[in-house]
DNA sequence: AACCGACTAATTTAGTTTTCCAGTCCAAAA
DNA sequence: TTTTGGACTGGAAAACTAAATTAGTCGGTT
């Protein structure tokens, strides 16, 4: 054994249970299913994983990385607080809707509630800290001198929670989903709330 | 048979039914549970509705009704936009705390989401018209004249949605309710958002 | 016209059996 | 020694059934 075949046969596992779980979700997908994809044996995985549970969560976070890699780029080319806020919005709302996955647990899709809202909790606590080293790093360069320093973990939170509100209950009742008003909500939210 | 006699009995039963689903809520309330609470048959209900659901309906416009009353006065004692718009989110909030039926609805516990859904969308689309009512007024009147008229639909969306997405949010994360928070919350949302 | 009791059709619940699957164990292979 | 696979197990879920509830109807009574 050495640790490169050991990490080779981790992202395999991973690869195939990401198709999997893509098209059937946790709950329908079988160990034995994945097992299978990858040609091996299931007790084979538990040699790698401890449960399915960490099965899933390894292929999670695996989009989630890529995920706020494409967001972290595209912020990245903004020059402006709000031009950061609105793309950061825009993108990783975008990115949401191409991978299933993550698109289960930002909109709560479920078997299991419970396990279901600590992992959208996780990944809130995470993008929320993201969006407000945004903030901090706008504010110690001098931008958006209104907004007291102290309000910015809330602001981040009001920010986060407030989209991904709207844009839930406007899907909810339009049963469509508008890019245009996508980015108009953003743009509202970002340049009202921060400038 | 009068009218007032008929009034009168259509309000005994909705005002049994209310305290029955109150606690039971409606999936665990049954007809013969009303009918007995007002002391008539089951069948005698069905003269003045057509369904359970209808029963409920009627409950839930009763409380709606009480509610936006609360409500409005409190609105109404506010002179600024933004001391009305906080006003309307604190109170509106707090009342759904204090009425099971409408928390049920305004939180979507439910055993029929379809219908819990709809319930909530068409609440949603009165009180967006109410919150658009209070921004017109004041932009009539000469206050926030930085917004274009044309966006106050979307404003008033906006407000709502966000509000109660970030509430929801906080009471799924925290556990707990905390009425200074709310009212930050309120504070931030509409003076940012609007002033 | 307002009401009731008895009825029905349909849904829900409760109980049982069967199937499935996450996770373990042990022996064999590498 | 480390990795693997096949066989196994316990517990959970699915499928099925029988029994009980309950929404809604109807014919008759006051």
């Amino acid at each position: 054994m050495n640790v490169s075949k050991d990490e080779a046969v981790r992202s395999e596992i991973i690869y195939q249970a990401q198709k999997l779980f893509q098209q059937f979700g946790l709950k329908k997908t079988t160990m034995d299913e994945i097992a299978a994809a990858c040609g091996k044996a299931k007790s084979t995985l538990y040699h790698y994983f401890t449960s399915k549970e960490e099965v899933f969560d390894a292929v999670i976070e695996i989009e989630l990385t890529k995920l706020r890699k494409i967001v972290k780029d595209k912020v990245e080319e903004q020059k402006t607080i709000t031009g950061k806020l609105k793309t950061y919005m825009i993108e990783f709302q975008k990115g949401t809707l191409s991978m299933a996955n993550v698109y289960r647990i930002v909109n709560n899709v479920s078997y299991d509630k419970k396990a279901s809202k600590e992992r959208f909790v996780r990944m809130m606590e995470f993008e929320k800290s993201y969006v407000l080293r945004i903030m901090e790093d706008a504010y110690d360069s001098g931008e958006c001198r209104s907004i007291d320093k102290e309000d910015l973990p809330l602001m981040a939170e009001l920010l986060l929670a407030g989209f991904y509100g709207t844009v839930k209950y406007l899907i909810e009742k339009d049963d469509k989903y508008d890019q245009q008003k996508l980015e108009r909500i953003a743009e509202i939210f970002t340049s009202k709330l921060f400038e």
